[in-house]
DNA sequence: TAGATTGTTAATCGATTAACAATC
DNA sequence: TAGATTGTTAATCGATTAACAATC
């Protein structure tokens, strides 16, 4: 009974969505049957008309004098995600967040699967990290192809990443998780979101010298 | 001659302010001298009025008529950031990710000093990585008091981070940069800033799902 | 039924954009 | 000086919060 069809939801409202997801997975896993907005605006430390709003871009969940039954809107939250959806990634770039990234296993269970590594770097070449055989980057677009590969997770520096996004997008790459620290040009029906580190950690730099 | 003094600047703000500082960074090494909100709109795409309004909320760094002086506005964000103050840090938790940080060493020439590394699993205490060694979790309050240590990394699962978090905020610690999956509950002075990588990867997956 | 709580409309608040006088 | 571009005020847009009728 999804009703977000045509409609634009924002970015701010979808930023929130996983953390929705994360509370809802708790009071599941604890046995809670049914959440009220209230009590989980106060959990959550948000207003109740803010988790109302946000659900009711999304469908009719809920039940007048009931609440939310937790199960159902966990997997519906889990179903907007698109976390039903299977994915295939493969990351570019064998370093050091690389190899953190591939084991950070958890993700499978939610639909991710991690089939393929890639480096430049012929040191690596064929080293195992997990279940996964580190490539060469000349290889990087048959795989993609033979794979059916629609995420690429850029790891590598700044320096190549722009070039490699370009590679990606026209071998058919839908979205990039990108780590480079630099912003990609891509058309805009490819995804990108983005996970700039040192901006994260210049924010708390700044909180912390101006508070 | 900042004039954000009292001032409460708002974060959607301050978020901006490592983007702005990397364009400018980029454009002073290409050794360009100054450059107009309007050339800067264009390159970062956003609107010249935002950038005019984000910079008026620190100072007056510009010139009629001239444009901004690009070291000078360069240098002045950094200040502005905090990247002047020399920072002393620790990692909890050596695991991939805790490695990936630690070897992230394009901080340090910012102000920030990874000065230690703790894990909780005796196989890795001692290992050397970088050039930092693996201490015991036991010995975390004496480092960070002997130390001045006053921004912890919070790098292992999310089952043992609120107690981590507890203990780091109870022997001085002021600031911590969160990568566990779990709301931390600090005290209002000190800051955190969550880096959920699950989360950003979820936000993708929506846009994928729903483009 | 009476009480609780949603879904949704209306009001408020804050952030972004537009406009322009000030001025280099 | 004339042209360019800022700093800042005013207008607009969007997001959040409040309120309440609908209804389980």
């Amino acid at each position: 009974m999804q009703k977000n069809e045509g409609k634009n939801i924002s970015q701010a409202v979808i930023a929130r969505l996983p953390r929705y997801y994360r509370f809802l997975g708790d009071l599941k896993d604890a046995g809670v049957e049914r959440i009220s907005s209230k009590d989980l605006s106060i959990m959550m430390k948000v207003t109740a008309s803010q988790i109302r709003q946000d659900f009711n871009n999304f469908g009719e969940f809920g039940q007048q004098g009931y609440g939310y039954n937790v199960d159902f809107l966990y997997e519906e939250i889990g179903k907007i995600l698109g976390l039903t959806t299977e994915h295939r990634l493969i990351i570019i770039g064998a370093g050091n967040l690389g190899h953190a990234l591939t084991n950070y296993s958890n993700y499978e269970n939610r639909g991710f699967h991690f089939m393929g590594l890639f480096d430049r770097n012929e040191q690596v070449i064929g080293d195992k990290i997990g279940d996964l055989k580190v490539m060469p980057m000349e290889k990087m677009e048959e795989f993609i192809r033979e794979n059916d590969i629609d995420i690429a997770v850029i790891a590598i520096p700044k320096a190549g990443a722009v070039e490699v996004a370009d590679r990606l997008v026209r071998c058919g790459v839908k979205a990039i998780w990108n780590f480079a620290h630099v912003d990609l040009n891509v058309p805009s029906d490819v995804i990108v979101e983005n996970v700039h580190l040192s901006d994260s950690l210049m924010k708390l730099s700044y909180n912390l010298t101006n508070r």
